[in-house]
DNA sequence: ACCCGCTGCTGAATCGGTTCACAACGGTGG
DNA sequence: CCACCGTTGTGAACCGATTCAGCAGCGGGT
């Protein structure tokens, strides 16, 4: 009996009849209050004051189709660098007024699907992604149905989609060249699951590294896959590898997390390699420079990452169209005095 | 000429039509599909599929009322604490079906009122939400306008709106009972703005500390200020302080982000410090383990935090109204080589 | 033959805004 | 005095779903 009932939201309706106009009225207000009188606006100010009104969005958008929300959907929301892009992202669409609703995989297809449909369920404006695997077909078929979307991390193989992406063929091939450079000539790669593209560039870059210095891939490289580019998995893959004979002698790690993740087990398992495995990682999260052995690693521009996306997504062409384009930014090395020479 | 049109989404009208049916009929396909002979329905199912029709999330929550999505506000997307806390809402929520939509407030009130109002004109079934200041008024005003509420990380002066924190005053006073059991009396607390609740509770917390070592807080604490809860901030707040004589030989930092500061400073600057220097943090991030000085550090529950007051939002009392109510939980203090003796 | 109840479907009202054709009105110029 | 104009404001159609009263058809009981 005491049931509270929750008290129903005001709606425009009920602003119009206390300021003693037309609903159409209340809705100039609120949309161009230049076409209406000021003695009336205010009227219909005060009105909305007084019973705290907030416009249902659903119902706007329903009827205009129009919405100043973009989506955005990460591999995994703890990873720095999706966090530093998703800034990237904000810092852009605030420019515009446009706000942000970010959504997190898991590197779960099904998850990524769900979020998908939420997000056109909406109608959101755009949508950022960063596709948890190869198959890109629900994308495609997002934006055929008019859903404009940016790869976020990722080129594009099509031009239905627009990207903006880090080379990470580069990146792989600037930390092979390195780790070449400082005498290696077995080069472990600690790499995520194949089904992500970038642990198949990087891969790919080291390899390529290893071949222009006129080396065997199959012979200098080494790959061993982890289950999840995290701390945890890494140091639970890398344990079985410092058992062997010889240890590995320079590890390539497809990210930083990963990267801390060898570091501690080489610390708890066999400390006396501490100073004599060279360690490269991936993102050069803000971290990196101060872990107990700073860590070389190859650094990618996320905020810009995020912002130019962000870019693509708000601008259209000259007829009014959304814009497309694909970008690609270029990473860098950042050299540490994880990597040790042979 | 060649604009492009935008191929309409097409509407449960266009699925009926297409399926020979009336749109009650297909609806209920979708909503209730026991009720709906097999034969009609795959009829119907097939239309939705021929039609790649995706329903309008508008127009069903303007006649429904009802939504599965949540949204939360934090302070600041790229802390670690406030990711892991987002974890364990998405994967409570998960288990209800519903979804979470994220939002960085960047610890700006105006930014933070702008989600506010973005959530609340979408009809957002709950909302988690971590205070930039002390004004409960807009959550408030919004609780009383009916959309439930969760303060996330605070706890509630207030029965209007439940909350979910960790005892920072506890944390703090645990910081300062180790500092002052390795015999410091000095303490110099790295603190953010005091409009931040938790850094007012961590000072006092090193403060009761003290007093209950019979010593006075006014002697014995130093508090300085800085405007960003980063590592850079901290690194230029602490740098005057370096150049001091003494240099403080104890510091308690309001995070690890903080501390890590302080560390790349000390070692930047005044380098003989290094392993001289007393530094504690807050939050036991998962790097803090892995720094060049593995950090002691106060430990916060963080995805239980997050998993809890996902939990509350989505738990009704026997009558069907939202529950209500204030969970507090006690952080731990995990000691490691950087609290060194006096 | 008639009524009853059940299943399966229809059609229209409804949610809360936006938008647009149009009306009311005071002022202006010829 | 009238035609015309610009400024304000009105009222209804509309967006795309949900929901519910009601109807058609059918089998079974009496």
């Amino acid at each position: 009996m005491p049931r509270t009932t929750t008290p129903r939201r005001s709606s425009i309706g009920d602003v119009a009849r206390l300021a003693g106009v037309s609903v159409g009225t209340v809705s100039n207000v609120l949309n161009r209050p230049d076409r209406v009188a000021e003695a009336t606006r205010d009227r219909v100010l005060d009105a909305i004051a007084r019973l705290s009104f907030v416009p249902n969005a659903s119902a706007r958008q329903l009827r205009a189709g129009t919405l100043t929300t973009v989506g955005a959907i990460v591999l995994d929301i703890r990873n720095p660098f999706f966090t530093e892009a998703a800034r990237g992202v904000e810092d852009r669409l605030a420019l515009a007024d446009h706000t942000l609703m970010l959504a997190s995989s898991d590197d779960d297809p099904e998850r990524e699907a769900r979020y998908l449909r939420l997000f056109e369920e909406h109608g959101v404006s755009g949508l950022l992604v960063v596709p948890t695997g190869d198959d890109l077909g629900p994308l495609l078929q997002l934006a055929a149905r008019g859903v404009h979307t940016v790869l976020l991390d990722m080129p594009s193989p099509t031009d239905a989609l627009s990207s903006v992406a880090v080379d990470d063929v580069a990146g792989g091939r600037m930390a092979g060249e390195h780790l070449l450079g400082l005498g290696h000539r077995r080069i472990t790669m600690l790499n995520g699951p194949h089904t992500i593209r970038q642990c198949r560039d990087r891969l790919a870059g080291l390899q390529r590294a290893v071949e222009r210095h006129g080396l065997d891939p199959d012979e200098v490289v080494r790959e061993v896959r982890i289950p999840t580019l995290d701390a945890g998995g890494a140091a639970a893959a890398f344990a079985p590898l410092l058992a062997e004979d010889p240890a590995p002698r320079a590890v390539f790690c497809v990210n930083d997390l990963a990267a801390i993740g060898v570091q501690r087990e080489i610390r708890r398992r066999r400390p006396e390699l501490l100073g004599r495995t060279a360690i490269v990682g991936y993102d050069d999260i803000e971290i990196a420079a101060e872990l107990a052995t700073p860590l070389t690693s190859v650094r990618q521009p996320a905020h810009d990452v995020g912002y130019r996306a962000a870019d693509l997504l708000l601008s259209r062409d000259a007829d009014g169209n959304p814009a497309r384009g694909h970008v690609v930014f270029q990473p860098e090395l950042v050299v540490r005095s994880s990597s040790v020479p042979a």
